[in-house]
DNA sequence: GGCCTTATGTGATATTCGTCACTTAAAATC
DNA sequence: GATTTTAAGTGACGAATATCACATAAGGCC
């Protein structure tokens, strides 16, 4: 089933993912790794999406990134390995198609194939610097800034300017109240910068 | 020069280290690496203890993270290998020794010692969880939890209950205002969580 | 079409934090 | 020991955000 999905690994590799690895499909909303949780398998998504997200103890949640088609949550990749529980959460935002490979497959193909350390190594340094991205955002910019972004985001990942979501959806993503991300947006429509309607918002 | 500083490599890679590596010593406050710098080598810590922050645009900084003896910046390992500048500062914190590593010599010791590559595996993981907790810190603490858990973590890299440190530092450490760090510092001693006296702030 | 559920709008008010404008104090330098 | 530099204390104020308490509206469902 993997194609050019990824583009960086050998034909060889290619194929041992096809059997080795185990299709599962995901509803939306539908939970793939919840916090504490043990890490069995690394995923690789090969299509819809996965939200990834951070909770405090009192249930706030903060979104860290999205995974895409191609991507995996390499944090189950060293995790895996050491039997770490999972630090994060991941959803699905879509209906998602994921493989989920065994850390012990994964063991075995560092050893035999340089280009899935290659592809671990690609991922770890994305997700890192979209985390940086994270830092950045929740320490420096205004909420309104932070919704903006998020917005943007959201745009792009579905290409389109329509975004179906609720306000609620949005304060838990930026891990504020639904009251500010409802002021704020308000305000935005008052600017020209988008146009509100029950569960959705389209920029303008 | 290496020793049992980094126990999960063998020890031909550790020899490997010794000739190929190139010594360097920075004294207190020299910067190692700047943002949008270009990434030429990889270091790793022989002593004292490198400081990795971010900045944003008006110069406001974070602390991230602490790198300290066996450990290594792993941001400059892929981004080395793809001619990435650097999305961090990194700056001693002590006089300190580093050995680096070219990233030609890196990539070929991927190749030729799998203990290479799960020691930097093992650094991005736990970097990578010590930016999950930063995230989650700007995210959900007040200041003065921070400002406690910053002088904790001072504490126990040094072993010692008496920090020197200015509010400044600890303001600029945390991206927030000397003044904010000051009165939550004269109310924490209030409380009788600490002691103060000019440059040092003693746990009690 | 009426009812119910869920989403959104909004005022009032409290906290937390940031900023400005100083003062005071400690240490460093001469 | 007087002077200068640097660190720390503090009041006043404003901005951003959080929280509470509702009112209103939009869609789904019978």
């Amino acid at each position: 089933i993997p194609k050019q999905l990824i583009p960086q690994i050998d034909e060889a590799l290619r194929s041992e993912l096809q059997t080795k690895g185990h299709l599962k499909k995901l509803e939306t909303g539908e939970v793939m790794l919840r916090e504490n949780a043990n890490i069995k398998a690394i995923p690789i998504i090969l299509s819809g999406t996965l939200k990834v997200s951070r909770e405090d103890q009192a249930g706030k949640e903060l979104l860290l990134y999205y995974v895409k088609p191609g991507e995996s949550c390499v944090m189950s990749f060293f995790g895996g390995l050491h039997h770490d529980t999972s630090k994060i959460k991941a959803v699905a935002e879509e209906p998602t198609e994921i493989l989920l490979i065994s850390t012990e497959d994964s063991n075995e193909w560092v050893k035999k194939y340089p280009s899935w350390i290659d592809f671990i190594f690609y991922l770890y340094h994305k997700r890192f610097e979209e985390l940086l991205e994270v830092v950045n955002e929740i320490a420096f910019q205004k909420i309104d800034e932070r919704i903006i972004h998020l917005l943007n985001k959201k745009a792009s990942l579905t290409g389109h300017k329509e975004i179906i979501t609720t306000h609620q959806q949005i304060a838990d993503e930026l891990g504020t109240s639904r009251e500010v991300v409802s002021r704020l947006l308000k305000q935005m429509e008052g600017d020209k910068k988008i146009a509100l309607s029950r569960n959705k918002i389209t920029l303008l």
